[in-house]
DNA sequence: GCCAACGTTGGC
DNA sequence: GCCAACGTTGGC
């Protein structure tokens, strides 16, 4: 199993969110080449996500979503309606790509960014090092850093 | 709202 | 393939 993070601006869609549908999201939207190869080729169902609240008031990962579906077009991509829309997406060979994923926990309290900068095991993370990868690996002992001594339950 | 970092576009 | 211009992200 592996473990990523994906970045959410809460005004727009938060772990909030996720948790009232109570059935699987579409994670769509996604455009930028780095984090589609990840939701094409890498991401598998089954994987652990951690929610991130970026460009807000609160700052931080706010909870745990699961995987559970991947690699399949993004649906918006041929949708001129759609912000998403990308007329140069070929459907025959798309361009952007999404996965679902379905909620699994809302932390009692958010872990602030700054919280993450301070503990330096974290410290090759890549949500501290190339921040602006909205869909990112997160490492198995990242992961047990964060879940087992960082959140609050 | 500012601005640094960095990804994308497009002319050459 | 280079690189300047431009656009976007995202913390502060």
């Amino acid at each position: 199993m592996a473990y990523w993070l994906f970045k959410t601006e809460p005004d727009v869609f938060s772990i909030d969110d996720l948790e009232a549908k109570g059935a699987p999201e579409v994670w769509e939207g996604i455009r930028n080449y780095q984090a589609r190869n990840l939701l094409r080729d890498e991401i598998a169902v089954g994987d652990q996500v951690f929610i991130y609240h970026s460009s807000c008031k609160h700052i931080g990962i706010a909870g745990i979503a699961e995987v559970t579906r991947t690699g399949f077009a993004d649906p918006f991509q041929f949708n001129a309606a759609s912000d998403y829309y990308d007329p140069k997406s070929d459907p025959d060979n798309p361009r952007w790509f999404a996965v679902d994923v379905c909620f699994v926990e809302r932390f009692d309290a958010l872990i602030p960014l700054n919280v993450l900068k301070g503990v330096s095991a974290l410290s090759d993370m890549v949500l501290l090092n190339r921040s602006r990868l909205s869909i990112q690996p997160v490492s198995e002992q990242e992961w047990s850093i964060i879940n087992n001594k960082l959140v609050v339950r």
